[in-house]
DNA sequence: TTGAAAGCGCTAACAA
DNA sequence: TTGTTAGCGCTTTCAA
């Protein structure tokens, strides 16, 4: 105990926390013996009185390959650690790709260790936000999550972007083209709101006109936007454009019909959703596409939280928001460049 | 208190640490109780005491997005996950980008919500190992740390693959492809061990032969190897041969070598470095490369680390091995594809 | 086999 | 402005 310097444990709390009431002098002399001796207070004993630790778990529960493949997650990613270390909390970073490992990250959450938790790319069947309802820790999820028919659940706060709206501004460029038949590769639409979204806002504008050989589903990834181009290649030769539920999946698609010979624009017009800079720009045409801005929700995701758990520092953890707070859908526009 | 189940605090704490002496008719029933009520124990009381939590923080000091770009660190982490998961610990990752997440990340590792540290991708005058010295952290390093001339610190346990050995035979390969002038591009070695050491190992089997209108310093990413190329070939436009320290930067220097019109092996042999199975398999031509057991090696830093701070779950933290533990460098192997 | 009591290192009331 | 006291929720002797 630093309390060699001459005062009592209080005096080096208060001390430690920049509390006021202490004489600079004093204050001076325990700061001196704290460095001296390189002291570092026990978190683990604040943390039990104060019920806080300034920490935010970002818990991702997706194969880490698909996540670090994805340029989506990392721009998510940094506006979420902008905005945490903005405020002064430390995000810690949890993977879950193993069913087993489930139960020792609800440990982990529930530990105590961290004060909120930022949750996503979460399957429809997830038990993870279950776990979390239960531990009674706040937490924001980056995207609707799908909940399935009948579950009673909480409600959920999301930030997500207009996904529909997105779609059927997409689709309707493609109308107004002048394209007949427009076909559209879907994202993961049982397991995604996403991949849901943008598939209604497809249907929206085509409604009778979107017959099933039209729809394609995919998975998000770069091979599966090609594999499922190649699909509809083969299915509808005549078809002149195609939404594409990602841009990563679109510059799969590109690639298939550069090897089928078709040209784009001009034979088959294509739009993707994202406007991911590092792929939407060096596609070959660049692609025009669906714009959210991903770092901006990323942002968003942590500031909800902290109107839920108060600012870090900020008195007890229990100080939660008593006005109630919800979801946040963020607009979404076409970026137009070559591809349609 | 689950204690409504009528048993004592002692009792409970005896069930959920599964410990014996507990008749298994009064354990069943406090099990009930427990899963009823949702119970979860608070670690930061638990930890207070036990001093340990099962949870082992990850943590790499560079901009997340070379991270998340570079599948280097994607097999890494994969390797150094899945070890700690089978030995019951749970990966905590923490990105490190500005200068002023320092501070939090040092409270938050000293803070006790971690039993040790896996630290990489550090700069030479990193100030977190030092740190985290001081704070008594048991740590292992990935990649041999550089330590500055004159700096005094305790014997830093790594884990490292051979990277002068794996240089050299790549130079010896060319050589006895009757190559004569043999260039390289290096990593960052002013930053990084690795890049020091395959410089080291390219010099060793060159030795007067190897001057410096052949080396040309790039930093490890794809863009860097490509302008490494162009200088390159601009200075010795006779060079029929190239080292490149990693397969990303190689990508970049095929792409170069591509537009230069020089043909590959034929005019220019090209051997890369990491055998990276998503790079050097799909360039064109594919890569002769020194491949290293990037995966195993994370799982390496994790066992070296539970030596040092003993299995989860077991005993107090304080029970660090007694025999001293030395770092490991592991072997690596040239594999032959087509470029050289 | 169980319970009672002490105490981990801190902060938060309350006294001085 | 400072010190004293009482816990935070757990594990761990020790005694029953």
């Amino acid at each position: 105990m630093a309390h060699r310097s001459g005062v009592s444990k209080s005096t080096v709390s208060r001390v430690i926390n920049a509390e006021p009431g202490v004489r600079a002098e004093v204050a001076e002399r325990v700061r001196g013996v704290i460095d001296q001796l390189g002291y570092v207070p026990n978190s683990a004993a604040r943390q039990l009185v104060t019920r806080r630790n300034n920490a935010i778990a970002v818990v991702a529960s997706q194969p880490q390959n698909r996540l670090f493949i994805d340029p989506f997650f990392d721009s998510h990613l940094r506006g979420i650690r902008k905005e945490l270390v903005h405020h002064g909390a430390q995000p810690v970073l949890l993977f879950l790709e193993e069913p087993e490992e489930y139960p020792r990250v609800g440990d982990f959450l529930g530990g105590g260790h961290v004060d909120g938790a930022l949750l996503f790319s979460l399957r429809a069947d997830d038990p993870l936000p279950g776990m979390i309802e239960r531990l009674g820790l706040p937490t924001v999820f980056g995207g609707r999550p799908l909940v399935r028919e009948g579950e009673r659940v909480r409600e959920r706060v999301y930030v997500d972007a207009d996904n529909r709206g997105g779609a059927r501004e997409a689709v309707r460029h493609l109308v107004a083209l002048g394209r007949r038949h427009i076909a559209t590769i879907t994202g993961p639409y049982d397991q995604e709101a996403s991949a849901v979204d943008r598939l209604d806002g497809y249907r929206d504008v085509l409604l009778d006109d979107a017959t099933p050989d039209l729809i394609e589903r995919a998975d998000y990834t770069r091979k599966g936007g090609a594999d499922a181009m190649a699909a509809l290649l083969d299915r509808r030769p005549d078809l002149d454009a195609v939404f594409v539920a990602s841009d990563l999946m679109a510059s799969g698609a590109l690639q298939v019909l550069r090897e089928r010979g078709r040209r784009v624009p001009e034979d088959v017009a294509v739009v993707g959703f994202d406007d991911l800079a590092p792929i939407a720009e060096t596609t070959d045409p660049p692609l025009t596409t669906v714009h959210q801005d991903i770092e901006g929700m990323g942002r968003l995701m942590a500031r909800l939280l902290f109107s839920r758990t108060g600012e870090p520092g900020e008195g007890r953890a229990a100080a939660v928001a008593e006005h109630p707070l919800s979801s946040v859908v963020t607009p979404t526009r076409l970026v137009l460049r070559a591809s349609a």
